[in-house]
RNA sequence: GGCCCGUUGGAGAAACGGUUAACUCACCGCCCUCUCAAGGCGGCAUUCACGGGUUCGAACCCCGUACGGGCUACCA
């Protein structure tokens, strides 16, 4: 036994497999040509980020397109920052986007586990593996020694970190190793960089294209002294045997492409695809930033879910952030499910996005446009009942008579846009509820002040004698100018205009009367459909007690 | 500091060596209009961060500079 093996045994005595012996657990995936096998890794330390959700979009789509898989991996090496539940959490909020993986540690399958804390034992094969052949070595440096180093380093200028003479347990002979850690002293694994500061490596990244960059001297961490490996060594090990195609991830982590491919070079293991995605920012002060989860609001996904956007505005917003010519294609296909669209690549874009509020908007205006009134109920009230119980209680009283509601105007070629999302609703229409209508109006009557009571009184009274609910919307119409014209109002703003001193107003001061005394608002909805859906007994309910307050 | 990546209007962007530099959002103007929400029409980059070069011809290719971003942990 050679002493490398020693050391070997000496760190992991009960590991007995080998790296065959997991090639053979994990074999190669049976998928059509061209199956994309991505993933997408969080680390349980929140909620779920809107970049994560950006990124597993992507690979999501990516595996769905190509009839390939779509995996969930729960990166939780480092204990310190974890935050328990939130893997499930992140799960649950990818859930309801209907971003739902083939496999993670809830679904299960058959390259798990997916959680790396529980995937040590493969890691510690592939450790011992790495010692044997004397690719990997403990180092003892403690974190102040470390320290000395770094500062040393800064103070000549020179690179920072584990290399070169600086590497001092590099060298230690394996007895000297085995002696230092049969006397109990803490250790990590390094990995023996076989890098040459003067070559350089070329990796390709499907975005981007191919990049070079000098290789890796670095005498990385591969396994911490909790015995857990770094983000590295997991990706190596952990995308190597899920056998992901395509590593999707934000491109914080191109820089440590020579690293990687570095790692996967050496153990003669077949390189992933790499997707370095566009990081999505923010403009603050004048400068963009990377979405900060602990600055920024929307920065988690939950704020978009809390403030009432639709699942379906905002993953079209995501999408035109995917693929530039996705918009494009919108247009064309403004009935289309957007996931008929096919994301390619080559299509994106590849400096961070900045988020624009705005343009989430105007998408989820048309996108709740679009839908039928019964869906848009269903769905403001699937979004009320969680975040807006006074709303929900109001669409429980009368779920049909809020979807009569939801339907003014609605459907056609140009159907309203009243609302970017749904807490926009209850604001616009709740007068149409009894409670919040006499509320509003005891409090006030927002009537012009050119009208004096008795005119007020007058009109209401008028109108209450011809409502004309019976009539089209045409004739309605007719019936309200005549009305008006007969208490002095021009039946036109322009012949008001015209000669503003020979009317008391136009229609629309006149029908503005009514709609106050209706609505407790200046503004509506369509007001003849908000009058016939009222009807008539509501209507004189509600013009008599406006009366009693003037 | 070093190493990477990026830079087209306020924002997202198209263009693939030859176009009046698409389109969407925002903004501005006009029109339509009983309020509102819409809708219609038009405007908004004499120029593609800057400087040089290659070419008959450059937003597109090359070099340099500036600016922005990322990485430079026993974090991911």
């Amino acid at each position: 036994m050679t002493t490398s093996m020693k050391l070997a045994k000496l760190i992991f005595p009960r590991v007995v497999d080998t790296i065959d012996t997991l090639e053979h657990k994990y074999p190669h995936r049976v998928l059509p040509e061209g199956a994309m096998v991505t993933r997408f890794a969080p680390s349980p330390t929140g909620f779920l980020h809107t970049g994560s959700l950006f990124a597993s979009l992507i690979s999501w789509r990516l595996a769905q397109q190509s009839k390939g898989c779509f995996f969930v991996r729960l990166e939780d090496t480092d204990q310190k920052r974890e935050i328990s539940g939130s893997g499930d959490k992140v799960l649950e909020e990818m859930d309801t986007f209907g971003i739902t993986p083939d496999e993670s540690f809830v679904h299960g399958g058959a390259y798990g586990p997916y959680i790396q804390s529980e995937r040590k034992p493969i890691y510690d094969i592939v450790i011992k593996h790495l010692i044997e052949t004397n690719r990997a070595y403990p180092c003892f440096c403690t974190h102040e020694e470390l320290d000395l180093i770094r500062k040393t380093q800064e103070a000549l200028k020179e690179n920072t970190g584990y290399y070169g003479v600086y590497a001092q347990c590099r060298n230690l002979s394996h007895e000297t190793a085995i002696e230092r850690i049969m006397a109990g002293e803490k250790y990590v694994i390094r990995f023996r960089s076989p890098g040459d500061p003067n070559q350089r490596v070329s990796v390709t990244d499907v975005i981007r294209g191919t990049i070079e960059f000098p290789e890796n001297i670095q005498d990385i961490v591969i396994m911490k002294g909790d015995g857990l490996p770094t983000y590295h060594f997991a990706h190596l090990v952990d995308d190597h045997f899920m056998r992901t195609s395509h590593v999707t991830r934000g491109e914080e982590w191109m820089a440590s492409l020579p690293i990687h491919v570095q790692l996967f070079d050496t153990l003669g293991w077949q390189r992933p695809i790499y997707a370095h995605l566009p990081v999505i920012m923010k403009l603050d002060d004048g400068k963009r930033r990377k979405l900060s989860k602990r600055k920024d609001e929307e920065a988690s996904v939950r704020y978009f879910l809390e403030k009432g956007y639709p699942i379906e505005g905002f993953l079209e917003y995501l999408m035109t952030l995917a693929n530039t010519d996705f918009e494009e294609w919108r247009l064309q296909h403004l009935e289309d499910d957007i996931f008929d669209f096919n994301l390619d690549f080559s299509k994106m874009s590849l400096d961070g996005a900045l988020f624009d509020l705005e343009k989430i908007n105007s998408i989820s205006k048309e996108c709740l446009g679009r839908m039928s009134a019964e869906e848009i109920s269903k769905k403001a009230s699937l979004w009320a009942k969680d975040y807006r119980p006074d709303f929900y209680e109001a669409i429980q009283s009368d779920s049909a008579y809020f979807t009569r509601i939801m339907a003014i105007e609605r459907g056609g070629d140009k159907p309203r846009k009243d609302y970017d999302k749904y807490s926009d609703i209850f604001p616009i229409i709740q007068f149409m509820y009894d409670p919040y209508f006499f509320e509003a109006i005891n409090q006030v009557q927002p009537f012009d002040p050119r009208y004096d009571r008795e005119k007020i009184i007058d009109v209401l009274q008028a109108y209450l004698e011809k409502p004309g609910l019976e009539l089209s919307e045409e004739a309605w119409f007719e019936n309200l100018k005549a009305l008006a014209l007969n208490h002095g109002f021009a039946p036109k703003p322009k012949e008001y205009k015209k000669n503003p001193d020979q009317w008391l107003g136009h229609v629309g001061d006149f029908a503005e009367i009514i709609r106050i005394a209706v609505s407790a608002k200046k503004s509506t909805p369509n007001f003849f459909h908000i009058l016939q859906i009222l009807g008539y007994n509501r209507i004189a309910q509600r013009i008599s007690h406006t009366i009693s307050l003037l």
